[in-house]
DNA sequence: ACGGGATATCAAGGTTTTCTCAAGGCCAAG
DNA sequence: CTTGGCCTTGAGAAAACCTTGATATCCCGT
């Protein structure tokens, strides 16, 4: 599922993270030292890298302050150090979230779900989601509430134009510069057709609208309703 | 710097933590119920939303639940309640971070600042804040105290032109030149009309002003009220 | 306290923008 | 060649907005 390095000297917590780890789908690969985990993170290009602060050959901050310098890839520091002054620091220098040791297997992949939610779909996400409505790019489709849509290109892709910027205005230039490709001759005013049709499919009229807000003067914009 | 919505029913801990967040330059909101902590996220999108799990009027999860409905916020719980099956269910709710209490305040504020500086501090909205006024410009929308405003066009420019200037006296001819774009030939007045509209609007008077401050003979200028 | 000038507010046009329906054209599939 | 889906354009109606005129009110210097 995911690509998770792991830097930990005790080979006992080692063993008991990396088989939980796997034991969850993910692709787990484990360094004893900071130098060799660093290595390992260069050449995989990892979705998590949890570590140890108390590493033989490297202090910790120094390891994450390297891995910041060159990734921004989440990090969650694992360690017995558990004074107050250490977490804020190790935090201060880049860590995502910090475990005490002895800590609950459990609570470690919950944790690391959490990351893997926040960092992995940041990138490769090819689906927006807006209150009840859901738009996946790669697919072409949308549904609201569960039912889906039957749009148009045009729709579709003004849908997205909108979703993509959800919450900020559009104006209808810009809708046409995105979903109709310069140049164009077109009147904004076909822009206010699809519109209209996409507010009768999401089942919403201008006047009572859900989604689809019209700023007058400026443009549209994509809310969710409330 | 940062919207943060605070939803905590102990008075004491809600005050503790408020004025921490305030204190490193965050705008907090606060709400004591899941109800009332819902309905200010929805009309601020804030960068953050901080709760406590043991509310009075709706269970945490079920919380939880209704944010990730309409939002991808990072969310962090802070709570008493420490069993591990508790933390599990609530990070795989959807929450970022997970807190026992009683917790260090310098470490929520370091997991704050972590969770701040992955979720890109909202990306494309720029907001302005005076007092309990706040005004998105990419959304193109404003609130008081929670509410959202229903401006016009030209009331929303007038009202930013006066932000981006807050404290300062901006005369009425330099509003013309900013919001109407010369060469405009109408009379001030105009600005006086819609300068009239938008105190109605934000529930004030000319005679007791709370925002616009009119300085006689030279401008208006936006200001905090008491 | 008074007068003149500046500001506030109200109401009434007048203007611009947006919405929706309907008709026509285009293109690809049948 | 015909059909059907899709896009564009036109036009009237509706809605939202802006401006202006008139009048009341306020502020400040005299």
């Amino acid at each position: 599922m995911a690509q998770i390095i792991l830097i930990e000297d005790d080979i006992e917590i080692r063993r008991l993270v990396a088989d939980a780890l796997a034991a969850e789908g993910h692709d787990v690969e484990t360094a004893a030292t900071a130098m060799s985990g660093l290595e390992l993170g260069i050449r995989n290009t990892p979705d998590l890298v949890i570590m140890d602060l108390g590493l033989p050959d490297l202090d910790g901050n120094e390891l994450l302050r390297m891995i910041r310098a060159i990734s921004s890839v989440p990090v969650m520091v694992i360690t017995a150090r558990g004074a107050d002054e250490t977490v804020v620091r190790t935090l201060d220098a880049g860590a995502d979230d910090y475990l005490i040791k002895p800590f609950s297997v459990a609570q470690l992949l919950a944790r690391v779900r959490a990351l893997l939610r926040r960092g992995g779909l940041a990138e490769g996400s090819d689906r927006i989601t807006v209150g009840g409505l859901v738009i996946d790019i790669s697919a072409r489709e949308a549904a609201v509430d569960g039912t889906a849509l039957d749009l148009s290109p045009k729709e579709f892709d003004l849908l997205r134009a909108l979703a993509e910027r959800q919450g900020e205005v559009v104006t209808k230039r810009e809708l046409l510069a995105e979903v109709w490709r310069e140049p164009y001759g077109g009147s904004e005013r076909t822009v206010d057709v699809h519109l209209s049709w996409l507010r009768k499919k999401l089942g919403e009229t201008a006047s009572d609208p859900k989604y689809l807000k019209t700023i007058h003067g400026v443009g549209i914009k994509l809310v969710t309703p409330d």
